[in-house]
DNA sequence: TATTGTTATACTCTATAACTATA
DNA sequence: TATAGTTATAGAGTATAACAATA
C-alpha cells in the first residue's frame, strides 16, 4: 500500500512563510512600514551594534542591502547617521523621536498580528511551533556536515 | 513574576522562513531551478488546471506574474502554451519532456532539502509541526471575523 | 460586455563589484 | 594595506493597469 505522501515539510514551510509573510506585509504596510524597516528598528532598539556590518549580520543582510534600507529610513527621518568621533570610519546609527514612535507603531501592528496568528493556539502548542522551528532553523544553517 | 517572554511567533516564523527559504533558493539553483519554478512544476504535475488564472490561484500569484514565469519556461523549453480549440481564450500549459526531466531533478533536490531539514525530528514531530503550521496559515488566510 | 491572458511598467528586496574615507 | 561604509548596477519576484483576443 503506498505510504501516505509524507507532505514535504519544505514546501508546506515555504507555502506558509509566504501566506504569512504576506500577512505580515499587509499588517505593517497598513501602518506604514515593510518587513526590513520593522527587522532593522528592533535590532535598533534590541542593542548597540559595534557597526553597521554587525547591524546588517543581525538582520541577516549584506552592508549594502542595509544601506539601501537606512537611506531611505533616514530620508523617512527615522533615524540619523553620524560618524564616531573615536573611528571616523564607523557610522552611528540612532533613532529619531519619530523613529521610536515609528518603533511603537510597527510594533502594535505585529503584536495584532501575532495575536491573529495564535488565535486557537494554547501556550503549549505555541512553545511547541516555536521550539520545533528553532531546530528546523539549526539544521539549514549548519554547514554540511 | 514576569511572563518568560512569549517569542514573537510572526518575527520567529518569519526569520526560520526566510533561512530556510533561501537555503532552499540555493539547493534548487544548483539545479537550475527557483522556488516560483518549482511550485508551478508542481501545480501543472498535480493536477489539471482549467485556466492559468486557475493555476496562478494554485500558486498563489497573480496572473501577469504567473505569465512572466510561464514566459521564461516556455523559453527555457519546459513547457508550450496552445490555445484550447474549445474556447479559444484559453490557454494549455503542457510540459515538455524537458520539463518533465527538470520536475524530477527539482524534485530530488526538495526531497534532499527536506531530508536535511528534518535531520532529528521524529515522525511525530514532523506530523505536529506540519499541523500547526496548517492552522497557521489558516489563521492568516481567513478573512477577518 | 465579460473573460482569458499578455504587455508595459514599476516597485521592493536583494546582491556583487567598484569606489571613498578613514585608519 | 585593511576596514567601514556607500554608490552603481543588476537581477529576481511581484504587482497594477492597460491592452488584445475571444466569447
Amino acid at each position: 500500500m503506498p505510504r501516505p505522501a509524507t507532505p514535504p515539510l519544505g514546501v508546506l514551510l515555504a507555502r506558509t512563510a509566504k501566506t504569512a509573510g504576506q500577512a505580515f506585509d499587509r499588517a505593517l504596510a497598513e501602518v506604514g512600514g515593510s518587513q526590513p524597516v520593522w527587522q532593522i528598528l528592533i535590532a535598533l532598539k534590541t542593542r548597540r551594534h559595534a557597526s553597521q556590518r554587525e547591524l546588517a549580520d543581525a538582520v541577516g543582510i549584506q552592508g549594502a542591502t542595509l544601506t539601501h534600507h537606512l537611506n531611505g529610513m533616514e530620508t523617512a527621518g527615522l533615524l540619523t547617521r553620524t560618524r564616531d568621533p573615536e573611528n571616523r570610519r564607523v557610522h552611528q546609527v540612532e533613532l529619531t523621536d519619530y523613529g521610536e514612535r515609528t518603533f511603537h507603531r510597527l510594533a502594535d501592528a505585529a503584536i495584532a498580528h501575532d495575536k491573529r496568528m495564535r488565535h486557537g493556539f494554547t501556550d503549549d502548542e505555541i512553545t511547541t511551533l516555536a521550539a520545533l522551528l528553532s531546530r528546523l532553523a539549526e539544521n539549514v544553517t549548519q554547514p554540511d556536515p
